[in-house]
RNA sequence: CGCGGGAUGGAGCAGCCAGGUAGCUCGUCAGGCUCAUAACCUGAAGGUCGUAGGUUCAAAUCCUACUCCCGCAACCA
């Protein structure tokens, strides 16, 4: 079983690029194991509580619960309308989710993991939080922008972290697939050695927050947010959930197989939340270091200066408009062609439009509207093996094969982009190849009317191949090609299905119309 | 000395972990084709791989120092 989970997106504000690149990627990677014949499960959802949805709420004078419903509600649609296609969908104020929760913590408090202290510091009415010391300004003092600060002391309950440190260094070091890329393994491990020693509080006491998941042993508090929200991963698949709580069988989906969940998580959140709590989390709760997630972690799209895509800079992007002004494929196609799996890259509309143009409408659009067009015109929509193979047909299955296997490659560590590039590549050789044969020439005389069928045949078949190749990236432009290949069922072949001769002997092929329109701005007005 | 990432032809990137003729897309220039979504194909120009050292028969790739850009920095997701 192969488990994948999204970091849940915070219910405070509207949905953006960000948010949606991290949802098409998972369902990218959802389908294409799928894709591979392997049975997978997809988990997303959204994090409710905390002191951000409270503060906005009462900023917009409705109680938090009416507000995340609200929030919540853009996220779902967003999903819908970019195609994501989830199994599990977590709210952290679903009662089973704060039932886990609490559950958690019983344990947790019975098994010694948990102790209160009194903690005392600089605080921050406004802003409603204790400061540091990186918050002072180059004169050593907080900013206006603090409002009033006062040294406080408060009580609250902290995890044993510092008992788990150690041991999780160990497992990453002995572990590296546990962290893609490798480069944030290498961060990871240093941001243990400088938390060792520290725990971590996991409450807010009920006066200064109200909006969570009240602690079961401790009524004047309610639980800090990232550990409501990390526990999302296990308690919507199922665990310390009831047979008839409508959830997954845990014991299916977690580390079946020696299949390690894989949380989809973003650069920002995987220290200290997702790398330190969260596994030590689990450890404390008895999970093994064979019972670890993997954590794959993504990069970021910035704006074109490389200014971070933010609300605070203004330059969000709204991916709902993005579809619908440029289409949901161009969109999908885009977020997971134009970035590397791991690193950032620089949001550029131009380039969601070349993208477009030159691979999708030019290239593999372009393709299967000629082939099937030939076929059309020339072989009365009939495509037959034809002739004995030449050389030339031989290179083609060739190029098809090498392709094939460096998407296989590329798509099993999650490299979409490189994925692409090769479906692209044999789509290219498919185009030289039919400029080379010079069908329309070939139609001229009767004598060639086999070499004639070889060539188009070659060419339909290869526009099959990569519409299943393509699937998990565009499934809707899948399906539309093969719709007009008059072979529907394309679409529910698994990649060991696909050796040559997918279109039969003798198979009426559909008439073409294009799947990829390109993208035409209109042009401003001439002055 | 807080941590990490980046610097590669006009633009955007890959290659670096496992050193061995510098690759891709776009753009530019020239030509070809006409089945096709003004799409397709061929060829060309253009880079001393941020700087300075080092290791090596050989460095974009490994090591050291430096410069510039970006992100993060654990009781604000």
């Amino acid at each position: 079983m192969f488990y994948l989970t999204t970091a849940i997106d915070y219910t405070n504000g509207a949905p953006h690029i960000g948010h949606a690149y991290e949802k098409v990627l998972a369902d990218v990677i959802i389908r294409y194991r799928r894709l591979r014949g392997e049975e997978a499960y997809f988990l997303t959802g959204v994090d409710q509580h905390g002191q951000k949805v409270q503060q906005t709420a009462d900023k917009e004078g409705v109680h938090p619960a009416t507000f995340v419903k609200r929030t919540t509600k853009q996220f779902l649609n967003l999903w819908e309308k970019l195609g994501v296609h989830y199994d599990g969908w977590a709210e952290t104020t679903d009662a089973r989710h704060k039932a886990c929760v609490q559950a958690i913590l019983s344990e947790l408090q019975q098994r010694g993991q948990l102790y209160k202290k009194a903690h005392s510091g600089y605080y921050s009415v406004r802003q409603e939080q204790f400061l540091q010391e990186r918050d002072r300004d180059e004169h050593g003092n907080f900013g206006p922008q603090w409002g009033e600060v006062t040294m406080i002391e408060e009580e609250n309950w902290y995890f044993r972290l510092s008992e788990h440190t150690a041991w999780l260094k160990s497992v990453i070091e002995h572990n590296p697939e546990l962290i893609t890329p490798a480069f944030r393994r290498a961060e990871l491990l240093n941001a243990l050695d400088r938390s060792a020693g520290t725990d971590l509080c996991i409450s807010r006491p009920k006066e200064r927050l109200r909006w969570g998941i009240e602690l079961p042993f401790d009524a004047n508090f309610v639980t800090y947010v990232w550990f409501d929200a990390l526990i999302n991963y296990i308690s919507f698949a199922g665990y310390h959930a009831a047979a008839d709580a409508g959830l997954p069988d845990f014991a299916r989906l977690w580390n079946v197989g020696g299949s390690r969940c894989t949380h989809l998580i973003g650069k920002d959140i995987l220290v200290p939340a997702h790398g330190i709590y969260w596994l030590c989390m689990l450890h404390a709760m008895g999970f093994t270091e064979a019972q670890l997630p993997r954590l794959l972690v993504h990069g970021f799209w910035n704006s074109k200066g490389g200014d971070k895509l933010s609300k605070s800079t203004g330059n969000i992007v709204d991916p709902n408009e993005l579809a619908d002004k440029f289409g949901v494929d161009a969109v999908r196609y885009y977020l997971v062609r134009d970035i590397v799996t791991g690193k950032d890259s620089d949001f550029d509309l131009e380039r969601l439009i070349m993208l477009f143009n030159t691979e999708l409408a030019n290239e593999l659009g372009n393709l299967c509207n000629r082939a099937l067009n030939m076929s059309q015109r020339f072989t009365a929509g009939i495509l037959r093996h034809g002739a004995p193979l030449t050389p030339d047909e031989q290179a083609l299955q060739a190029s098809l094969a090498d392709s094939s296997a460096a998407y296989q490659a590329a798509m099993d560590e999650c490299d979409i982009a490189r994925g692409l590039e090769a479906i692209s590549r044999h789509v290219v050789y498919c185009n030289g190849y039919a400029e080379r044969m010079k069908p329309w020439e070939l139609n001229k005389d009767p004598v060639n009317q086999d070499r004639l069928a070889s060539v188009l045949y070659h060419l339909a078949e290869s526009v099959a191949h990569a519409a299943v190749l393509l699937s998990p990236v565009l499934p809707d432009a899948a399906a539309k090609l093969a719709a007009q290949l008059n072979l529907p069922d394309l679409t529910t072949l698994k990649l060991a299905d696909l050796h040559w001769g997918l279109l039969p002997d003798g198979h009426l092929i559909g008439k073409p119309k294009p799947v990829f329109p390109r993208i035409v701005l209109e042009e401003p007005a001439a002055s």
